[in-house]
RNA sequence: GGGCCCGUAGCUCAGUGGUUAGAGCAGGGGACUCAUAAUCCCUUGGUCGUGUGUUCGAAUCACACCGGGCCUACCA
């Protein structure tokens, strides 16, 4: 029950588009605004986490015509395949909305309204290229051809991405569409535009001196846009469009960008609907509430002025409640370079959740973040050691060393003399929830496991073990230090709570109860019952990440359901638009029957290690494992093309009947299957799909 | 082209004018064995990107340069 008092706090991720799979990336937003939402929670106040997918716009138009479906069912599908996504993350929202709800259609109605009457929409006809196969106009991504300055073929309607050059789409030498390959035409069309300088004043002031941003932001706005007159903004589209038709003028549709943050308010409405709520006091001006309403938005960086300069625009247009933060946060790299499909580092959650434990990525997440706009690296050899290092050997190693011990005793009655370790953890509370409440999370984190540090101190001067095989006259003072170690525990627990909600359900079932408030980290439980304990969290094994990375690396070569056509140069659906020279440099071997197939045994196998060989000049001397206590020395000439390290734990195929051949460097008891050939350098090993275990026959 | 941000130990980072620059991880040595090869103690390691200034004093301020990243509204 939160208090009379309580803070209001309506919270808000950015919309994902429907266009796409919830990836690693997109969960650094969802993550620290998850983690943000649960610390207010934790402490009494009244916070709501609002989202929706963001489901319009000439994408997601384009892509339910290729796949011979409506934009409704595509957008059902994702919808349903995001809310997996987030679940799987813990990612809890108080209301997930879409876009393309009855509450959005009235409410980007309201908002034109106002805009309207204040006079601020005006109309005027916008050249664009316009695709005459497929009977749409194109935004300069749907655009391709060479670059007018460097000649560089292929490049997108805006930008070369050779020279950097940018220019308008119809500049393009041989311009074609992505959609059709026909060649587009400059047509005029009438767009409806927002005069936002009208409220340029407005903007300026609201930028510098609200509060809703930092100062690096304030000054980028002041020095980019605000130092000259704001140019209109372009609000509508012709039809075709899957979006909503503008009431006053039939033909036109709100673009994706407007009707997207009035998500925010839709959202809101249909949670205020469903839980007797009122819209009113949490967007208007004029509250009726004791407390007024904070709208803390948490974005990327790439989306900022919508956020910053059209979006406050709208709000105050319509005379709504204007955001009290915007929180901005970087990009993700995977180990230090732009997450990529082609290295298997473009990793989508569920991937991620078929391989690792959301728990971890949470808390990586958490220690790297510290509330500035600075890009975070997912190291992923940093995130396993950091992972085992703090939660499972500091953390968690806390009840696992202890709690077996008050198994039959429960808790001590009276909390015994700790030297002043749980007082001192306690005042630490103090700082760790100021770092929360300013998104600071690496640095709560950092001051927490100074605190797990000095309690495995503790344990390990107290020695229980010792005490535990003292006999019965030790038995008082053996329940005493395990009661302190579980305390100092439970306390990192509800301070971890809101970035590890499952370590705090298994740490209330273990001791104590459910962790319901921050206020339970400022006082220890005495005469509690303790639950029998089982391990609260596994370490993270290099085996899982090679097994997301070549899941993930398999996933993006052959996309089950096709990401659109639209990012890529499409292949040839018939032939997939490989070239042929490969296959021309080695022609196909003469027919086999199945029973010549049956006698070479392939199998499934581990490397177990994997080590340079000295003088060869191609071998790497690989173990593999085929399951059990079965291995083979195998003599691969793969060197050069793989890092012995990074080997070690991936999965391969083997022909494990192979003669045992006898080489200069030893014998060898297979052979590892790897494509090679012309067309290429390279020898590329062959991954099954994740699953696949060691000793499994390829039939 | 213009603008912004970053550059501190092998790695990830803290430290925004004031005592011999810190933490975690990694490395080295030792202890312990309750614990998921977990834990504890000790320890190696830095011309704080380079240079020039301002100052009694600079990792911290200014300028220049080098290196990395990002942004540059009808792009999601």
């Amino acid at each position: 029950m939160p208090a009379i008092h309580a803070r209001r706090i309506l919270v808000t991720s950015a919309l994902p588009y429907a266009n796409g799979h919830i990836h690693l990336g997109h969960l650094v937003e969802y993550v620290q605004t998850d983690i943000f939402v649960r610390f207010q929670k934790l402490c009494g106040n009244r916070a709501i986490y609002l989202c929706a997918d963001d489901t319009h716009g000439t994408a997601i138009m384009i892509r339910a015509k290729a796949e011979g479906r409506s934009e409704q069912d595509l957008i059902s599908t994702m919808r349903a395949a995001h809310l997996a996504d987030f679940a799987g993350f813990e990612i809890e929202f108080d209301h997930y909305g879409s876009t393309d709800s009855p509450a959005n259609r009235r409410l980007c109605g309201d908002v034109w309204q106002a805009l309207r009457d204040r006079g601020l929409v005006v109309s005027r006809p916008v050249e664009q290229l316009f695709d005459p196969q497929a009977g749409v106009f194109l935004a300069d991504r749907f655009v391709r051809g060479g670059c007018p300055k460097c000649g560089a073929a292929d490049q997108y309607g805006d930008s070369c991405e050779q020279c950097g050059a940018t220019y308008g789409p119809a500049d393009l030498v041989q311009p074609r569409s992505t959609l059709s390959g026909a060649t587009p035409e400059v047509r005029s069309a009438e767009h409806l535009f927002v005069t936002i300088e009208s409220l340029h004043d407005f903007l300026a002031t609201w930028v510098r001196s609200s509060g809703a941003l930092d100062a690096p932001v304030a000054n980028y706005l002041a020095g980019h846009f605000l130092c000259d007159p704001l140019r209109d903004w372009d609000v509508s589209r012709p039809a075709p469009y899957f979006g909503f038709e503008i009431p006053d003028a039939p033909g036109h549709y709100w673009y994706v960008w407007f009707d997207a943050p009035i998500g925010y308010l839709a959202a809101t409405d249909e949670w205020c609907t469903k839980h007797g709520e009122a819209f009113a006091d949490w967007w208007h001006r004029d509250q009726a509430t004791a407390v007024p309403a904070e709208i803390h938005h948490f974005i990327g960086k790439d989306i900022t002025y919508f956020h910053t300069l059209f979006w406050p625009a709208m709000l105050e247009a319509a005379n709504l409640a204007l955001p009290t933060k915007v929180r901005i946060h970087g990009f993700l790299t995977v180990d230090g370079q732009k997450m990529s499909k082609s290295r298997g580092t473009f990793l989508l959650a569920r991937t991620y959740l078929a391989h690792l434990d959301p728990a971890a990525l949470r808390y990586y997440y958490a220690s790297k973040l510290s509330g500035g706009i600075d890009d975070i690296d997912l190291n992923l050899a940093e995130f396993a050691a950091k992972v085992n290092s703090d939660l499972v050997g500091k953390v968690v190693n806390l009840a696992s060393r202890t709690a077996r011990w008050l198994e039959k005793t429960g808790l001590a009655a009276v909390y015994p003399d700790d030297g002043g370790l749980f007082a001192r953890a306690a005042a630490d509370g103090a700082e760790i929830a100021a770092a929360y409440e300013a998104c600071d999370f690496a640095r709560a984190m950092r001051v927490i496991m100074l605190a797990a540090d000095r309690a495995n101190a503790y344990v390990d001067a107290e020695q229980p073990w010792k005490l535990a095989k003292a006999g019965p006259e030790a038995a008082g003072k053996l329940q005493d230090v395990a009661t302190v170690a579980l305390n100092l525990f439970r306390q990192l627990a509800v301070y971890l709570a809101p970035v590890l909600p499952k370590l705090a359900r298994d740490t209330g079932a273990l001791v104590g109860g459910p962790i319901q408030s921050w206020a339970e980290s400022q006082t220890p439980l005495c005469g509690t019952a303790v639950g029998p304990f089982s391990p609260l969290m596994q370490r993270v094994d290099s085996t899982q990440i090679e097994a997301l990375l070549a899941a993930s690396r398999a996933a993006n070569e052959a996309p089950p359901t096709g990401e659109p056509a639209m990012e890529t140069p499409a292949p040839s659906p018939t032939t997939g638009g490989d070239s042929g020279v490969a296959l021309a440099a080695e022609p196909l071997a003469p027919t086999c029957t199945i029973d010549d197939f049956a006698k070479i045994d392939l199998r499934v196998a581990r490397i177990v290690a994997a080590e340079e060989v000295p003088d060869a000049k191609k071998l790497l001397k690989l173990t593999v494992s085929l399951g059990g206590d079965t291995t083979r020395t195998v003599f691969a000439g793969i060197k050069g093309f793989h890092e012995p390290a990074a080997l070690v734990g991936r999965l391969v195929v083997v022909v494990a009947n192979l003669a045992p051949r006898q080489m200069k460097f030893g014998s060898s008891e297979g052979m590892v299957v790897a494509a090679s050939g012309a067309g290429a350098a390279g020898v590329y090993l062959l991954s099954p799909d994740s699953g696949a275990l060691p000793g499994m026959r390829l039939h």
